[in-house]
DNA sequence: GTCTATACTGCGATAGAC
DNA sequence: GTCTATCGCAGTATAGAC
């Protein structure tokens, strides 16, 4: 694997590559391999796989594709710009336990409605980062202070205990996309064929509760 | 793949497989396959990279392990064979905020002494759990239930808040083996060339400190 | 018990007809 | 723009000499 940029398309709106069934097979295509990556991981898809799903023959994904890591690279790209939108809005002036219940439940509902987006991004760390090296640059670590700052600025202001925020934030990352990654596991902890809105709900408002009370906070509402 | 008791060796103590280069050569692939499993995935990890790894001739490993299913299989069992013991001795009688934040000391050490497990099992989980549906039978679930019981033990007796016992259980599996999985992130994040000691003791330190608050309880000493 | 040499399979990728 | 046929390679597994 190489990194990340180098793979991108020449532009997202390249005038010349939007015919309409182009961008209909391409969406298809996508679908298809999100889907299958986030069963197998990246090694374990195939092209033949991605183009069973997608109801198309397998030289057609290399048309609209270079690569089977451009495609995978394409879908990350998708994954990311979904993924860090959530956490954008956060500022000092808010109030600290609306902002964070409002930041668990996002994030449990996007857990529940992109699980396979989650799991991509899950593998693709665990494994490594090959892919994602370029997209954890100065950039990106300079926004993740931004928002530890808010957090901090809220310890400092005493509007809740006075906590790590860097940990603070990975304990709610991982609690939240633990519903995304694990889903088998509770399925089959709970004997369920499948993890319900029910569960969702009760660990959402469980998150909240201890994770709230756990800064010092009184759950909204 | 299939499941997962089928391929386990006819008895881990049948006295004629138990010659010292025999014993040491097993270890030797175990560890290194739990290396590149680790890094790779299943379908990502090559025979050939496992036996480069062990300094051994690729051969070998079909010689002492029938399959790479078979050797993945055992590598997973190893794994198991840890990865509960840590939890089963909660007790009603212990005191709940001296028995969680040992729990949660303990899953911590796990993640940083033993990460290549933590990762391995979380692909296996995210990837549908197809080596350890066995595993997650009817007796794990009743194993569960009981641990869970415990939990809710504490609540009815007043101890603690009343929390649902089985969420905060997945919270403290995922805040806890997060520093391992996601090691690649967090490293990445703070700009480290790898997680560190201090990051280990600070986050542990913010998970009981949130946690135990989060559940009405005062960290002991 | 150890290792070389090889058979066999499945995958990524492309050429080229339509 | 679509699809069939095929090439070349990487990877698992085994046969069989030592």
């Amino acid at each position: 694997m190489t990194t990340f940029d180098a793979l991108l398309p020449p532009t997202p709106t390249d005038g010349k590559r939007t015919g309409r069934i182009r961008q209909k097979n391409e969406e298809l295509i996508l679908s298809a391999a999100a889907e299958e990556f986030a069963h197998h991981g990246y090694k374990g898809t195939s092209m033949n796989a991605i183009a069973l799903r997608a109801g198309l023959p397998k030289a057609n994904l290399h048309y609209y594709f270079t690569n089977k890591l451009g495609l995978y690279v394409e879908v990350m790209r998708h994954i990311l710009e979904l993924w860090d939108s959530a956490f954008d809005h956060l500022t000092v002036e808010d109030d600290p336990a609306v902002a964070l219940a409002d930041y668990i439940r996002t994030k449990m509902a996007f857990s529940r409605k992109q699980p396979q987006a989650s799991k991509i991004f899950a593998m693709e760390v665990i494994s490594g980062c090959e892919c994602l090296s370029a997209h954890f640059d100065e950039d990106y670590r300079e926004w993740f202070r931004g928002r530890a700052a808010v957090l901090q600025a809220w310890s400092d202001a005493g509007k809740m205990d006075p906590i790590d925020p860097m940990h603070l934030i990975f304990l709610i990352w991982s609690s939240t996309q633990h519903y995304a990654d694990f889903s088998d596991q509770i399925r089959r902890i709970t004997g369920q064929r499948r993890v319900t809105k029910d569960d969702f709900e009760r660990g959402t408002e469980t998150l909240i509760q201890v994770i709230l009370k756990g800064c010092g906070l009184t759950p909204p509402r």
